[in-house]
DNA sequence: CTTTTTAACTGACTTAGGTCAGATAAGTAC
DNA sequence: GTACTTATCTGACCTAAGTCAGTTAAAAAG
């Protein structure tokens, strides 16, 4: 092994990143504020609303959380009322200016991000390598929730999902625009869309619609590369499993095909078993079923 | 495209990493000295020696630089003297114990390091989304400079060569031990090996050694996926040539192959002109000639 | 030799960021 | 109701980091 190259290469990373997000951080100043109470602000704006949970989100001393609000409310930034369970705690809230201000701290790191980005001729291989080091570095699990077919998180998977299709098949798969129809087969009562996201970007994603009356066919099961062989597709299938039993349905099927074998070992595992084609999809191959 | 999608991953990336490196820079913290002075002792221990070098690398006041060297300097871990060409200039070493010091700052990096590649299942995959990160992000151009055939740094190199060769032949290089003879051959008067590295990691190489007298051949060209397409290897390639007039060869040969067509597109660029086989290397399907 | 420029240094001052010991007021246990 | 606990706040204090004006001594220009 090369373990020595190996320690010189991250550091080599964390040098060249410290700097270039150091420059992320000076834009931070550029609005007159120090880091400190412009975090507070950024945090308030991602929608905490507790001073405990900024505290032990920021990692602050109380007194110093303490005036850092107090500046922020004095600048009309944000309002803070007791809280009504427990009127000894604190509840924050962004005032009209305060989210004025916040967004115009977004749009600053927006345009931070988007410069980077743009300095690189290899987008596409650059943010899979961003997010193989995210998902190394994150400790927090995805977060699963339902979404509408049509959200933007969902149209980003789905792009993501059929290039991967495109790649293992050797062939050019489209990105279908989703009808109404369809999109009301994978809303409750008929079915469901779940995403999988960290920070607030999808990683994953999996979907229910009706097959026949008591049977549901779970579709566009992704995952993300970077975050994958952290049992994050075996929660999402959970999920999808839990959403069909609350719809009413006793069996889920699906198809996938020899090109895609980690999602056959995963339906093998899951308990799904294999079962004769059960439709004319042309690229499928392993049908499976599984009672639930 | 997902242009919003893209830069919220590339902010989630900047705070994962902002707080997996900020607990690199709190190990800095670990030897009860404050970081800037830190940062000074380690910019010198990295070999830098003038107080405005200094300076001018760590981005600081000249006052506060000068304060921090006399901390340095009555913990006994440097000493500086004047400049014999300007005496106004000062120079500045490490001693003894300022070398201990720094070594031992080395070791608590080093020791980060190691921990967060441990974290990783796929450290390869890791690294190489590293070197993808940091090439992106880094500024400097790579250093082109002769090394030893049997420096750890071309035995990385080599790994990393053979095991790309692997991947495109579709079947299983082995990394051949140097012998001493092929390793004369590689050092001169016979021949050179050169790497490109930035930050000390090899992140190319290319080497040459005798052919026929008065011919030499151009062997081991190889750049990290990471930093191709901007220009090293044509770099790489100007420095082999150049020093090929300088061991009297009158014209260079090499071979490649068509697994390799980034190669053969760059050798017909850079004036080499394809000639019939010259030697019986079984992978090898065009040969090329360029007079110097 | 005198004047100007330059590199480094020194002292005085400022700000950000953080610690710590109470104070205050609301909730909980008895 | 009294005693204890908890969440937040306030005041006093500290250190790291940086700015700035002026000093010192060497070098360069005249």
């Amino acid at each position: 092994m090369h373990t020595e190259t190996d320690i010189r290469r991250l550091r080599r990373f964390n040098r060249s990143v410290t700097s270039a997000l150091g420059a992320m951080d000076q834009s931070f100043l550029g609005r007159g504020r120090p880091l400190g109470v412009a975090r507070v602000l950024n945090a308030i704006g991602q929608g905490m609303t507790e001073v405990r949970e900024l505290r032990a989100y920021l990692g602050l001393d109380s007194g110093l959380m303490s005036r850092n609000l107090r500046t922020l409310e004095e600048e009309g930034l944000i309002a803070t009322t007791a809280s009504e369970e427990d009127a000894r705690q604190r509840q924050v809230q962004l005032t009209e200016a305060g989210r004025a201000e916040f967004n115009a701290y977004e749009r600053l790191s927006d345009q931070h991000a988007l410069e980077i980005l743009g300095r690189s001729r290899r987008r596409e291989e650059l943010l899979a390598a961003l997010d193989l080091v995210s998902a190394t570095f994150c400790a927090t699990a995805p977060h699963i929730h339902r979404a509408d077919p049509r959200d933007v998180n969902i149209a980003y998977a789905m792009a993501e999902y059929t290039k991967e299709l495109s790649l293992r098949f050797g062939r050019s798969f489209a990105v279908s625009q989703m009808s109404e129809e369809e999109r009301l087969d994978f809303l409750p009562p008929r079915g469901i869309f779940l995403l999988a996201s960290v920070d607030g970007v999808a990683m994953g994603c999996g979907a229910l619609r009706p097959l026949q009356p008591g049977t549901g066919e779970v579709k566009r099961v992704w995952i993300n590369p970077a975050w994958r062989g952290r049992g994050v597709s075996r929660r999402l299938m959970d999920a999808l499993e839990q959403e069909a039993r609350g719809l009413g349905y006793g069996s889920l099927r699906l198809d996938t095909s020899r090109h895609l074998p980690e999602a056959v070992a995963l339906y093998h595992a899951l308990g799904y078993r294999e079962i004769d084609r059960y439709n004319d999809n042309p690229d499928a191959d392993h049908f499976f079923e599984k009672l639930l």
